[in-house]
DNA sequence: GGGTACCCTCTCGG
DNA sequence: ACCGAGAGGGTAC
């Protein structure tokens, strides 16, 4: 099944925003959306995927309807160094995760390198997810607690109670993972709050990559150096994720995209 | 509001 | 080669 989306696959699956991506010897990419197990091939206009049951499911997680070089070209027009980044990295565009599956992912990010935080994650998938063949389905909450005794094998460390508690409040309904999405930016990272694990700098990534908050800026190290380095901006974490959303706007997300990739080739 | 410990794994310098 | 120290998408206390 071919799809014509404005994308580049390395950029946006190896950037790190999503962690189940496993580039191929061929090239290819390899993931899981939904209960598919896809393998993706660049091509000049998009990509080709085998594995694809549900095309609208893959539009949705690319984020298709994201007019690219619009969004560029607001972020850009006045910031001259983020539109010299954009046009150094072409097609990096924003995923739409699932909420849970980001939610969970993003609580076990925390003081690892990237590196672990896809093997947790896949480690997680082996032990509780269900069997799609090649790979497995991210787990369920409810897969999580039936499968909860042998977590320690997981490797989590001192995530693993948070891990735990989340999959059993979203479980129990005791925090309904739909129930803010309509809520305004503010509002809905202040809820993720309420989560143990969950500080800004997650349910900033949450908001941005699970609930599609594009205003949302994430500041994680990498960033607050880029910051530092190239605004001299300085502070907590709510200074300098208020001078991201401030400077770049509604599509502020897009800008940290592309300032954390410019880190990971020492650009500029 | 600032300072620390934190499970565990991988990496690096001796 | 083998080992110990350090660092690693932060958060809770």
């Amino acid at each position: 099944m071919h799809f014509k989306i404005d994308v580049r696959l390395d950029p946006t699956l190896g950037c790190g925003q999503a962690h189940r991506w496993r580039k191929q010897p061929d090239d290819s990419w390899q993931g899981v959306i939904g209960k598919d197990v896809l393998t993706l091939y660049q091509t000049p206009d998009g990509f080709d995927c085998e594995g694809c049951t549900d095309m609208a499911a893959v539009r949705s997680y690319f984020r298709a309807e994201d007019n690219l070089p619009a969004i560029i070209r607001e972020i850009s027009v006045a910031d001259p160094q983020i539109a010299a980044l954009s046009a150094a990295c072409p097609g990096l565009r924003l995923l739409r995760q699932p909420e849970w599956e980001c939610l969970a992912t993003y609580v076990l990010a925390t003081n690892v390198n990237v590196k672990r935080i896809a093997k947790m994650v896949e480690s997680v998938c082996d032990h509780f997810g269900t069997d799609l063949g090649a790979r497995r389905a991210f787990p369920t909450p409810r897969q999580i607690l039936d499968g909860g005794s042998c977590i320690g094998e997981c490797r989590l460390g001192f995530r693993e109670g948070r891990f735990m508690e989340l999959a059993q409040r979203i479980d129990s309904g005791d925090f309904n993972i739909r129930s803010p999405e309509r809520l305004p930016y503010e509002e809905l990272t202040a809820r993720l709050q309420d989560l143990k694990g969950v500080g800004p700098k997650v349910a900033d990534c949450v908001a941005l990559f699970g609930y599609g908050r594009l205003e949302a800026f994430p500041v994680d190290v990498r960033i607050a150096d880029e910051m530092k380095k190239r605004y001299g901006v300085t502070g907590n974490y709510q200074k300098i994720a208020a001078v991201g959303r401030e400077r770049f706007g509604r599509y502020a997300g897009y800008a940290q995209e592309f300032l954390y990739h410019s880190g990971s080739i020492g650009a500029q």
